[in-house]
DNA sequence: CAGATGTCAGAAATACTGATATGG
DNA sequence: CCCATATCAGTAGTTCTGACATCT
């Protein structure tokens, strides 16, 4: 899919904006990852595993933006790559605990260097201060919107 | 899908906090206009022909960021409830210059409404001059990633 | 009991890929 | 010739909805 340009007035809309910066960043993840054979769900599975071990899968449902059955779908496909690891009965509840396996990490490694490579890239017009307080501005849409989240 | 809540180390990433704002201003969007029986895309097609009449499939689909195929089942669904028109022949090359019928500018009187009650929700931590900053913020952002967009 | 989780199934919308044809 | 457009077809990945069982 193309970038789409400039549509004039609706630009001054905050939320299209930010409609629109998601979606190039989402595009320069997803061209970034390609060489590694991971789409940016996957990344970002492998991402929340790393920083929260034992995340259950409605955890990184939750933490992807995505569905539970898409989750499952992506964690099955990395288990399957040796990336991800998860203990085959529950040790309490019904949740699953996912770890990264050495290769999991490996490939990570690789993968968030990447990434941060785009987010830099973005933020690069940007001073310590400014990506300081726009992170900090972000958090707040999210609060007006959702304030329990 | 219930809403992210949040995930701790992970909220230092622009990035990240760029994505759970989309996410959250998407989900609040996609309730609101549920009453109108309205999708998102269907609102920013609304929305988009009604800021720039005769835009086409194309322009619309790159407008949206959807693909041209879903853009066109899009169309197709709005000219059926009669909130579209496009003429049957294009004028010029092979555009087809999409407008809206009063009915369509009737729902997105409603739609529009609904839409901006969201992002008044959104912003209203924010000062004028505060929305003003975020707004170019995330123009930086997207031409960092685009410059040609 | 309520709530969260994992899992399964079907329907729907969307995206990706490739192809064809038309017009500037 | 090159490029953008509209359209169609097939495949795949995703979401939604509903459902059920399990565990706290």
């Amino acid at each position: 899919m193309a970038q789409a340009e400039a549509v004039g007035p609706l630009d001054e809309s905050v939320g299209y904006g930010l409609k629109r910066a998601a979606a190039a960043l989402r595009t320069t993840m997803d061209a970034a990852l390609r060489s590694l054979d991971l789409t940016v769900p996957q990344y970002a599975c492998l991402e929340l595993i790393a920083r929260h071990p034992g995340l259950s899968n409605a955890d990184l449902a939750r933490g992807a933006f995505v569905t539970r059955q898409s989750m499952n779908l992506v964690l099955r496909g990395l288990q399957d790559r040796d990336l991800v690891a998860r203990p085959a009965t529950a040790p309490r509840g019904r949740a699953l605990p996912s770890r990264l396996t050495p290769a999991g990490e490996e490939l990570l490694a690789a993968a968030s260097a990447a990434v941060r490579a785009v987010e830099l890239r973005m933020l690069a017009p940007f001073s310590a201060a400014e990506q300081e307080r726009l992170l900090h501005d972000l958090a707040t849409c999210v609060r007006a919107l959702a304030p329990d989240a």
